[in-house]
DNA sequence: ACATCATTTCACCGAATGATGAAATGAACA
DNA sequence: TGTTCATTTCATCATTCGGTGAAATGATGT
């Protein structure tokens, strides 16, 4: 299926980026509003929105309103394994 | 580990074209050579050799050299996890 | 040494990407 | 309703990326 591959591409491409990579991990660990990130991170708002906007079109991250927060989180632990496996590859 | 996040991120960046997927696909199935391959692919010579030369560098695939031709293949099926986890986490 | 063949390297170009600040949105609550 | 606060959207700029043809490399066989 070709679809598939174009949907794997798109897919690694959004984790193809170090900066997206940290903001996943940090996600990890913990349940976060844009502005906290911001402030963690030490990054612009919008620079941190923008990313957490990519993740979330490939589905990598969903969020939840909780008055004016958003909270992101990553969707699924799926996720958590690509990501361990490619340090693990990427290690050797 | 800072280095790891970056090599992670080097690695997704390497998997995350859909040509490369594509060509990666080629390779799991049989161990070829470059002209083979862009005559298969219909695919220019020197577009499938920098394909190959940045898949290279990232460790995703591996030549051998036979008289005039060079034979690559997959590295590891290692690698084949990882774009099969993909494709499967895409097609949610 | 020369010609041939397979592949790589180089240099260029256009397209895609990422960061960023300013303006827009939209919920909360006075 | 108007203000504030959190976040998103928009437009722009610089950077990176990918495809490409032409030239370079380098092994092979004459």
């Amino acid at each position: 299926m070709d679809l598939a591959l174009e949907s794997a591409a798109r897919l690694f491409r959004a984790l193809g980026d170090e900066s997206r990579l940290r903001l996943l991990e940090f996600l990890i660990k913990k349940e976060s509003n844009v502005t906290d990130i911001s402030l963690k991170m030490n990054e612009g708002i919008s620079t941190i929105s923008q990313r957490l906007r990519l993740l979330r079109s490939e589905g990598l991250v969903k969020r939840r309103r909780e008055g004016k927060h958003f909270f992101y989180s990553l969707t699924d632990s799926h996720i958590q394994n690509l990501i361990s496996n490619a340090i693990e590859h990427a290690l050797e």
